[in-house]
DNA sequence: AATGAATGAGGCTTCATTCAT
DNA sequence: GATGAATGAAGCCTCATTCAT
């Protein structure tokens, strides 16, 4: 008995982690949901309060891993230099970020692009601040020493996004760990070649 | 002089766009619209014929642009050494696709990334496609010479995404005419960077 | 000593005599009564067949209480003299229905105020029309003496009305037995002086 | 074209009056209303914003008679004696009180009695508490010169409340304006009656 | 051209009740 | 007895669209 329960409860949320994923969080439907899972409308409220609460018990925890995850690796260091950034960079996305996206890829996808409608749909715009604020802040020096003016900072910000955009077309189209992992490895070198030009 | 009945259109018009910007196609009501236009709803349709016709009178123009340009540009040419390649990547994102993005802006974002549930909600991936395709046909050489496995067509998946996502960002930041030449300018020399820098 | 099973029966019922009475039959939920019993909703249906017979079974014996108070109390007299008659009142109300306040306040109220939806729901209005007719008929002659018209047969209406009301607002205010006591000989004084002011 | 507007919101209005009197605010169902108004559910709303906007559409402009009613006559002056106190009594029921009843029965009823789940959910008690204030402070010196207990308090309170009721029965049987004149006049009488006697 | 009026479909949610275990 | 699972009906409301004027 509690297995079925079980059962219909995941049936439910993959269902859910499916139409999210597919129309986002407003253009999802219980309707649709139910009858993807195959039960009644009105059963999925005997698994969870409503809507919301469906959507932020699949997504909660994956947010809290990426959160988790940002607090511990940015906010913490100090200006580096060109060669400490880089690493840097790798380290941050090489494993971590890597583990997000093949352990919670649909999740992730949710959250950074199909979350209107929920406490969440400003959160990649923040990411991407974060992560150029970042940027900006740890090759300043190198900046200030070539050319210093705003096109450089809205330049931070697309590659901020780009990179962003980069691990989520990953997390779309995963095939396996191996293929993510030297994805990365190509997607950082990559970024690292474009930055570096741009003070040449 | 403008009819009154054009400018009532302008203002559907105008409405529209601001709203489909906004909250894209299936989330913008005709409603909202006629109150934006200062209308009754039911005028709208003494113009459009029903909300997919409105959707599309705004934005068919801008997506024939598009596609021309890339018909013109990207589909005539044969296999170019590493310069030519760069330099036509140039030309054509510096010029052309500049001037879509000075000029039609709301349109082009409208596409990319609002045009879910109409017949354009998959433009975006097709494009990416095709950029990306040019790209790997256009460097084919390069990468036998290194190695040509899956992985590099998928970083090159992702610069193309990720080109096409930066253009999207001017178009979303717009500033002046002048500030997007500049950020292409940019924006050109960063992945032109990041790619050599995959070779070597 | 009591067993489990009927430990569990009065916690439903206990919780069920508070919605009803806080809501009125038809806003109580069954899930709420089960919330507040701490059983399932669906054992509940194991002690009481519906939501129908969960409420008759609270306050089936406080309306018979009532109704054979009423029988015997109201139906068998003659026309009284004016003492007669006052006398009456006084002894009916101080006594039999100071028991049910005393003792089924909240069935009370749940019966006169909170039945809409259950058969018992124009039960305070039959009642105030017994009570009526009992004044009008006991005190005819006086009547007749004055002025025989139908607006005092209303005011007899609004009095029978007034007296259930003043009973009503005892319950649902109820401190202890001494205070329904002093407050019920009260009201008598106050509406035996008021009828008779009527007539003079 | 206007004609035909006003007609069906009129139908409306009556359909949803009749509806709140007889059902209360939250037993009502929009569906209801539509079918008695016999246009479609969804109608409603191109003439009400919602159900709370058609209720109070309906019941404000009475609240608003009755505050300033209640306003103007209770809340300036000082202490009485007894006749002026029972002159004031008298003049504000038979006039400003025996208008809202003879134009305004039904939306006084739904305020008082069927308001539940809306903002006036309490004014009934809140009325009654301002009513037995104004008693007890008006003949205080008089329940001085008694004996000043608490239950004297209570009976004011029932007293209130049995005169506030009394006027809501007239409303609820209305049937000419002479039959309202001359049941409050009688109701006066016996109310004054009544509480002279409480003191004697 | 312009509007108000009208509607059916669909969206989220609550409810009383039944069923299998 | 006790519970979780299941459901259809009903409730409020929004939407795109059509129709009559």
């Amino acid at each position: 008995m509690q297995l079925k329960k079980e059962k219909i409860k995941k049936r439910i949320e993959n269902a859910a982690r499916e139409d999210f994923l597919e129309y986002g969080f407003t253009k999802t439907s219980m309707r649709n949901i139910a009858k993807k899972a195959k039960i009644s409308t009105s059963n999925i409220y005997n698994y969870f309060k409503n809507k919301d609460y469906l959507f932020y018990s699949l997504i909660d925890p994956v947010y809290n891993k990426i959160k988790n995850l940002l607090l511990n690796l940015f906010d913490t260091e100090e200006n580096l230099g060109e060669n400490e950034f880089f690493k840097q960079i790798s380290d941050v996305f090489a494993h971590p970020v890597g583990e997000i996206i093949k352990e919670n890829a649909k999740e992730l996808i949710i959250i950074m692009d199909r979350s209107e409608g929920t406490k969440y749909e400003n959160f990649k715009e923040k990411l991407v601040e974060t992560i150029e604020s970042h940027f900006t802040d740890s090759i300043v020096h190198e900046m200030k020493a070539i050319d210093n003016d705003l096109n450089h900072k809205f330049v931070m910000h697309i590659i901020a996004n780009n990179l962003l955009e980069g691990l989520l077309e990953l997390a779309k189209h995963y095939k396996n760990e191996k293929w993510v992992d030297s994805n990365i490895e190509l997607l950082i070198k990559y970024h690292i070649k474009g930055i570096s030009g741009l003070f040449n």
